[in-house]
DNA sequence: AAAAGTAGCAACCGCCAGGTG
DNA sequence: GCACCTGGCGGTTGCTACTTT
């Protein structure tokens, strides 16, 4: 008998999540915790597979996620990573509290992998790449055929800056957040569920002074509140009604 | 301005390991 | 020990936005 499917495929919604299926995954994970990913989209009335709504609350919606790019020395700690344990991601992600194995493997593979080989250096071994001819050295993408980071001036400088201020913009949003996450017990709040019924009147509150006590009980609600703010204007939920 | 090419990233797929009955 | 289920992982694909021609 062969391998039976992770979940019953027939007439489950494929592609991007929308807007409505993100609130739902996030309403349902807010009031109960999660405790069996295969129930997880039939309890929150969502037609994807529980891997599905796995990924999509680890890689998206996880309120101690890390949102904005790599610093320096993020990177050069993937590449020293990396150079020890090779392509084991999640390994690799371990070190880095708020990133996810898929944002480091995407980052690896767009741009770090290019920018060590225009350092002449083999994205595999680490080691430098062997001399083909005379000229070869500065010029990494001759063998693949990858396009060169273009490290020149540009014509949208301008541009950049009003990047750059934007990513400040940004950073700040992800200081509250990181304030957050930082203070919150993420791992017993979602675990809480255990001892709660699946009904949608168990609120935020009630999980904040499960896990955190009393006392700064009302400093995390407002950072919660902060939070879910902060994902609400990242995914532009304006529309939905909750 | 339009077409073609490229980069970035979210999401999917298939496999594997560990747990359970 | 076996069959099955679930979660997790790494590789890959496909869509979209951006850039170049």
């Amino acid at each position: 008998m062969g391998r039976q499917p992770c979940c019953d495929k027939v007439g489950l919604k494929r592609g991007p999540w929308t807007i409505e299926e993100d609130h739902k995954l996030m309403n349902f994970i807010l009031n109960n915790g999660i405790h069996c990913w295969r129930t997880v989209p039939k309890l929150a009335g969502l037609l994807r597979c529980g891997k599905s709504c796995r990924l999509r609350w680890i890689n998206y919606l996880r309120p101690d996620l890390k949102r904005g790019a790599f610093t320096e020395s993020e990177e050069d700690q993937i590449i020293q990573l990396h150079s020890r344990l090779g392509n084991r991601w999640s390994k690799i992600a371990s070190h880095f509290p708020g990133r996810t194995d898929n944002e480091i493997k995407n980052h690896w593979n767009t741009k770090i992998k290019k920018k060590l080989k225009l350092l002449g250096l083999d994205p595999v071994t680490h080691k430098p790449v062997e001399k083909t001819d005379g000229n070869s050295w500065n010029k990494p993408d001759d063998d693949d055929g990858e396009a060169t980071i273009d490290v020149s001036p540009r014509k949208g400088d301008e541009k950049l800056e009003e990047i750059q201020m934007n990513l400040e913009e940004t950073n700040d949003l992800f200081s509250n957040y990181q304030m957050l996450c930082e203070s919150f017990d993420l791992d017993s709040w979602l675990n809480q569920g255990a001892n709660t019924s699946c009904s949608s009147s168990y609120s935020i509150e009630e999980s904040n002074k499960s896990s955190m006590g009393e006392t700064n009980s009302t400093v995390q609600e407002e950072s919660l509140k902060q939070w879910v703010d902060s994902v609400d204007s990242f995914l532009s939920w304006d529309s939905f009604i909750h």
